[in-house]
DNA sequence: TTCAAGACTGCAAACAGTTGCACTAAACCT
DNA sequence: AGGTTTAGTGCAACTGTTTGCAGTCTTGAA
């Protein structure tokens, strides 16, 4: 049913080689040759089996992406400028989704391998080693996270946290308080450490918590309790669950408390007070990400993170 | 380098069909050969490759899944859901962005069509006839558009609408404005049916408009010059950029006037005040297109929404 | 005029699996 | 005991494409 390249080379007269190279290596076939071998497979509708092309060739012209929960705001962004950049190039994306277990990544990695050319994996869960061990069965590169023997993308989460609490420091404030994230967590440990850096503020880590709105939330009292007068959260999410917390406890945004959040995801955007936060490039590093991968290019990148101000941070009382 | 079936057949002495179907029909091997084959391939570190198998069998095990904007809150739950079905029964998942561009999906599904067992469709924008010519390359389904030949699933807005409608009503609003959507738009056209059912209350149609935080703050003026005291928007996003606006000219909600919005996306519940909204089973949608796509059934669902009560309406004034 | 160098094109062997068919041996039935 | 079924395995052809090698035909140069 399905029109092959014996078809076409049937119908235009020449060998299937032929017809093979006029996709895949043009130059090599005469003008007059191409126009009607390409007339011919244009009526008849051909298009090359990209399976049956991989088995020879070896490259499948897929690429794999990884993400934790693609249902979280932070990744679809990345998600679509990686897309992009693959079809850009003529390149398919299967995406998948972790759902946060660390145990899936090696799964889905293990599953693609025989089916792409290259796996994105972002925020990693696994530990260094195993992802040592997956990288020699197919390429990849990761987003989020220092790893030896495989291209790395980073956000400098380091630099915008420092800008966030220069802000809040401009702003007079002198005692912030840093709600901090998951415990494992490679971004936390970069936020608290530039934040630490920070001349004339004195900090105070609340946390770990958990990454989301209900984490932020319950931290609220304990933020109230440390007599901060602005915050830095782990990211938009608890940032926001943190400012409704406060509002439960009679303390408004930014009158009585700046907040600061990271990630600069869109409900933050959409909020009230709209969130001042520390942008990350996600979609940069969505495309540069399978850049590198078509690319096979092993390089380390930093991508900077700049500080948007918005509403929810103001000077102290 | 690497690991073949004749690999794992040469060192466990048998013929490559014997290990061949130790994986693809287990049933048909002796269970001794069967587990001596297994643990020669586990050691060698065996996987089948699926493009090679694709050769022969026809099937993939790949779908594909296509929406507008990745990025736009209202599909990444879909996708969330319709990665998890794929991936209980073994299949991978192609996901590509079009855009918004109605050519983009002509492409998309012809790039992917050998290399999938089947795709599915969201909100396409392409014309009926144009689906119904790629339906012969492809099987598809289709997720909100209705379309002879092609399975699909509908999610029932209409009635959605109604009973946003009729809570405006219930409240007391007798004026409540209809914020549209774009021109084209089945669903918009689905939600204006339903709202004009509803007995007792007055319906100004405002629109057309752009389905964005934009196309709702521009729309306010128009709402409040209609003298409507409750609104239904096109979606959530409308409803969020239709409530800015709204202060902007000194209306505050839910006090002046009352808004629902339709879909329940993620930012409507972090937004102030929060939202009011039809609530779409995007997640189940994404499902059961998924199984419907394996099973190849060619049914035509339509899925309930409920409205999900919050703090955007009130009785008004 | 002859010969070497290109430019095209065909041939056939891969690639990594699946599967209909044939074959053997054991188990079953009368 | 003889014939028939059945379970298990091997054989080889096939899937759609690429590609190294070899052959043919022009060209251009000496």
């Amino acid at each position: 049913m399905t029109v092959t390249i014996r078809d076409v080379a049937r119908a235009s007269g020449v060998h299937v080689s032929t017809v093979s190279r006029t996709f895949s290596a043009p130059h090599m076939v005469n003008a007059a040759t191409r126009s009607r071998v390409l007339t011919v497979a244009e009526e008849l509708g051909y298009r090359p089996n990209r399976a049956a092309r991989a088995l020879t060739t070896g490259r499948t012209h897929n690429l794999g992406l990884i993400v934790a929960d693609i249902a979280n705001p932070f990744f679809p962004p990345l998600i679509k400028a990686a897309h992009a950049a693959a079809r850009q190039r003529d390149y398919h994306l299967f995406v998948a989704d972790t759902d946060e277990e660390p145990a899936a990544e090696e799964e889905l990695i293990q599953a693609f391998s025989k089916q792409v050319d290259g796996v994105v994996l972002c925020s990693p869960r696994s530990s260094n080693k195993a992802l040592e061990r997956l990288a020699e069965r197919v390429p990849f590169v990761v987003i989020n996270r220092r790893l030896r023997g495989a291209a790395t993308v980073l956000m400098d989460v380091g630099h915008g946290a420092r800008l966030a609490v220069e802000h809040l420091a401009g702003l007079g404030h002198r005692r912030v308080a840093l709600v901090s994230g998951p415990a494992g967590s490679w971004t936390s440990a970069e936020i608290r450490a530039a934040a630490e850096q920070v001349a004339g503020v004195e900090l105070v880590v609340i946390g770990p918590n958990a990454p989301t709105e209900r984490g932020g939330f319950g931290a609220a009292a304990r933020v109230r309790d440390s007599g901060a007068t602005g915050v830095l959260a782990y990211n938009d999410l608890v940032a926001i669950g943190l400012i409704e917390g406060l509002a439960e406890l009679g303390l408004s945004v930014p009158e009585d408390v700046s907040v600061v959040g990271i990630d600069d995801i869109v409900p933050g955007r959409l909020s009230r007070p709209k969130l001042t936060t520390v942008a990350m490039p996600t979609a940069a590093a969505g495309r540069l990400a399978v850049d590198l991968l078509i690319q096979e290019v092993t390089a380390t990148t930093s991508l900077e993170t700049r500080l948007v101000i918005r509403d929810s941070t103001s000077a102290p009382r």
